[in-house]
DNA sequence: ATTTTCCCCTGCCGGC
DNA sequence: TGCCGGCAGGGGAAAA
């Protein structure tokens, strides 16, 4: 599932390639995408825009036109934005959304679990605010997120460091994926509350959250089921997992047998030996 | 305010 | 073989 890298991996190669073009038409085949909007309203709006930059906040990616208003996506479970160079053959499956770019190419938004939305965004910071609210805390690759940052967020806070770290307010661009390969790699238990941290352990995970996301970029994404690139492609972070959906397999740091369980509702992975969740204990 | 639960939606898989 | 229940999970709403 489309978490920052995987996100990141498609802004940039639609950056390429519809980066300064125009939107020559939209279809919306799937009302649900942009509800409550209207689709064909939606589609008129879109009609005839220039693309200025493509930009990313967590795991919200947004097509900004050179007026400033934006088209917000979310990519959800199973969504996919795939680039072509003109029109494809055949209907492409669970197509949800179709731009044509005035270049003869074309931008699908696909998703058979049609968990993803759509929005389209004012101009102008205030006008932005108020139709989009405070959904996304500080993106997880900018300089703004700090280890300082991130312990003043866990502080006092009881729930487990897993559901913290996937809290888009205290850190966008984290999911399921990147929050067990990071906890793995901060030696700090999925269950930890999270203001239980030492100051030692709030480094260690800031370092490791900016660590595996990076790595993710730097291989396209993890695609070990549906995620794919803007070409269709599939990325290589799943074969770089240290844990998640490692269970009964050797931890590659100690060799303990990795343990899965429910943490925050997800399907969780972890060294029980390396990331021990009473205090004291060392792998 | 914080934490937990439920729900959305459909493909897939294991069990019988 | 085929049906079916359960699971997967991001995030937002609702409940606790």
């Amino acid at each position: 599932m489309p978490e920052l890298p995987e996100v990141e991996t498609i802004r940039r190669q639609l950056a390429g390639h519809i980066g300064g073009r125009t939107i020559a038409s939209a279809r919306v085949l799937d009302p649900l995408l942009v509800d409550p909007e209207d689709p064909s309203a939606f589609e008129q709006r879109l009609e005839g825009r220039s693309v200025r930059e493509l930009r990313r906040t967590g795991k919200y990616l947004f097509i900004e036109f050179d007026d400033g208003e934006a088209l917000a996506m979310h990519l959800r479970m199973t969504g996919q934005l795939l680039w072509t160079p003109a029109e494809p053959d055949g209907p492409t499956p669970y197509a949800r959304a179709v731009l044509g770019i005035d270049d003869g190419s074309v931008v699908t938004f696909a998703d058979p679990r049609r968990f993803g939305r759509a929005w389209f965004l004012p101009a102008g910071r205030s006008a932005r605010t108020r139709a989009w609210g405070k959904r996304t805390g500080v993106d997880a690759m900018s300089p703004r997120f700090t280890s300082r940052h991130l312990g003043a967020s866990l502080e006092r806070r009881t729930a487990a460091i897993k559901a913290l770290i996937l809290d888009q307010r205290i850190v966008a661009g984290v999911g399921n994926i990147y929050a067990d390969e990071a906890l793995f790699r901060a030696r700090v238990h999925p269950r930890r509350p999270g203001g239980s941290l030492t100051p030692a352990e709030v480094r260690r995970l800031h370092r490791a959250i900016r660590d595996r996301l990076r790595m993710g970029i730097a291989v396209g994404g993890a695609s070990f089921d549906r995620y794919r690139d803007a070409h269709g492609s599939r990325g290589g972070m799943q074969d770089l997992f240290l844990v998640h959906r490692r269970q009964g397999e050797p931890c590659p740091r100690c060799r303990t047998t990795i343990e899965k369980g429910v943490v925050a509702q997800r399907g969780t992975y972890w060294c029980p030996k390396c990331q021990p969740l009473e205090m004291g204990e060392t792998c």
